[in-house]
DNA sequence: TAGGTATATGTGCACGAGAACATATTGAAA
DNA sequence: TTTCAATATGTTCTCGTGCACATATACCTA
């Protein structure tokens, strides 16, 4: 079963030449003979040498750098259990000579991003998990890796032709239509639907597009007729009640809500102050979402473990390091249908 | 914040004796004068140092070996996930000198799993992962484990004051609340309740009761009134559609079903024989349960990941040889749920 | 006090890879 | 053919631990 390891020594025996030749075959140091280089190098390949990791670590002191690249969760909280997941991360690889450093940009100043970024490419990092969600600029950073020979990792904010080795993330298409599908299990016929865009920021406009999809295409399925389904675009915080009553009160046959941000909070003060009772389904686990779920008001939380993204990333990237596995272009992550009954195990 | 890290050469030099002498103390190896002791011993606990890991494990081969003790996937294919979680813990392991051995079990027969601890209790292993499936069985193990100074960690079933050291599982009473939740969700006022029990195996009888509860809880908090909830025990597949059929018949106002065991499979096919729409909740991804979801039978899986129940097993215990960290008694896994819509990542 | 034996302490090697340094081999020009 | 450089190959030391072995003290007895 287990074939049997080799190490430097072996193979410079079997190639009848020393330690010091074999390793620079294996590392491509250049000085080798044309002969040389060829005869140990079919040894190699048949055995399929890879150096053990722990003297590799032992000799050099440290393995792997790698940075990571994420918004600062003092400016957006939903941010905090991400870095909870690289923290994880850290103190799991240290004793095995891997080190991760923390970029932190505040995701309201794209400038702030660059700055931040310029950092990593000038530093000596193996490798980089970004959360790139600013698009232009991201494009930008991805070019100077390519440049600077650094791979690169996506989380959270998917990038189409990105160049990215692997992205983490969740498929948000799918998540509309989970949000569809446990609506229309509660509601009933010709109840209506309305999906909330509560929009502070563009650089989620994208989010919100592929969540609608998803809920009405789940719903249109189903039969639902297009008429049932209304939408409302909020592009202010402080509108949001005036347009939420009016539109409430205008089709008062809208039973179910699902607002396509963490911002599902806020229409549910809404719905409590004025004593409404509808459906109502958000996404993320904010402290407020959670209050809401459990005084019964919000009834689903979709939520898009932002710890685990984070962490499977470094795990990614240390995949790819250390041995060199070609895995996934994209690993999507489960989306998570959260009440209070099972909120508890999600919040440890 | 990183304090500098401290070598046995360091301490020597600081201590002014002899490296040996270091390591004798660190080992508590003896041959040392009590005075020689102290004076180590003394910047040994000041320093807080910790072996060097790498350099550990390259000069000893093989750093930790951990057992696993688990039912046979071939007998009961809910155990293929936790069999996977394991595999991938062996992988991602492996290059840091720990190895895993894993005994398999047939969960129908309480010798075999004394056959298989046997095994282990005699071997040369640093901790053991199980999941105690037989009772008083189990019971015997853990104090052979604990003669034997082998520490022991449980995963899938609890088991009170077992003294292993962490248990890694889900709460069954949770896991009734969320699915009396869900369906309470979406049933209306006078619809009425079937809590179903398949029985092939007795040592399933408390999970089930423990789901139960759960659910009848929540109902009643609710405001179901006791008599809208019935309790149907099959103890053997032939007779499950005669009895299942006979109770809906009599009670034709039952508009969900709760079963509390994998086999929910069973049901959907009958329900869908006979052309009944009910709102059907079960557990676990078996590949028929599956099926029955995305048929549009089976409304909802309660899932409770088998595979991150053995790899976060196996963490444990590298937690607890490796960093001797003192952790939680017991680590509660997420109860997800999962629809159609959000199946396919649970499936990866 | 010499001799011997416990007991205490110090030293050297191995683990496998990497890299600096040392040595050997080639080839071309004088 | 000699000389020198360029290239090719071999050797040795380092990383931190653990353990076997070597050496050094202390203690006891004749």
């Amino acid at each position: 079963m287990n074939r049997p390891v080799y190490t430097l020594k072996d193979i410079a025996e079997l190639a009848q030449v020393s330690r010091g030749t074999v390793d620079r075959v294996v590392h491509g140091r250049g000085k080798v003979s044309k002969k040389t280089y060829s005869k140990v190098k079919l040894i190699l390949d048949k055995i399929d040498y890879k150096p053990n990791l722990v003297a590799q670590t032992l000799r050099k002191g440290v393995l792997y750098e790698i940075a990571v690249l994420m918004p600062d969760y003092q400016y957006e909280i939903y941010w905090k259990r991400a870095f909870e997941g690289v923290n994880k991360a850290i103190t799991d690889y240290a004793s095995f000579g891997i080190t991760i450093q923390t970029f932190l940009f505040n995701p309201y100043e794209s400038l702030n991003f660059k700055q931040q970024y310029e950092k990593i490419v000038s530093g000596k990092f193996s490798a980089v998990l970004v959360a790139p969600i600013f698009y232009k600029e991201s494009l930008v950073f991805f070019s100077k890796c390519r440049d600077a020979g650094l791979p690169y990792f996506t989380f959270n904010t998917y990038l189409e032709d990105s160049g990215a080795i692997t992205h983490i993330g969740v498929d948000l298409f799918q998540n509309g239509k989970t949000a569809g599908s446990l609506m229309h299990k509660v509601l009933s016929g010709d109840d209506e639907y309305l999906v909330m865009h509560i929009n502070e920021e563009l650089k989620n406009s994208r989010h919100m597009q592929e969540k609608e999809q998803g809920f009405n295409q789940y719903l249109v399925n189903k039969g639902v007729v297009a008429d049932q389904i209304h939408v409302l675009t909020v592009d202010g915080i402080e509108k949001i009640e005036g347009q939420l009553m009016q539109k409430l009160s205008d089709v008062d046959k809208i039973k179910g809500i699902f607002v396509t941000t963490s911002k599902v909070w806020m229409v549910a003060k809404i719905l409590h102050t004025h004593a409404l009772d509808k459906v109502l389904i958000g996404s993320d686990l904010l402290e407020e979402n959670v209050h809401y779920l459990n005084t019964g008001i919000i009834d689903f939380l979709i939520f898009q473990n932002p710890l685990l993204q984070a962490n499977l990333g470094i795990q990614s990237i240390i995949d790819h390091l250390v041995f060199k596995n070609k895995i996934h272009d994209r690993i999507l992550l489960p989306i998570e249908i959260i009440i209070k009954e099972n909120l508890r195990e999600f919040q440890a």
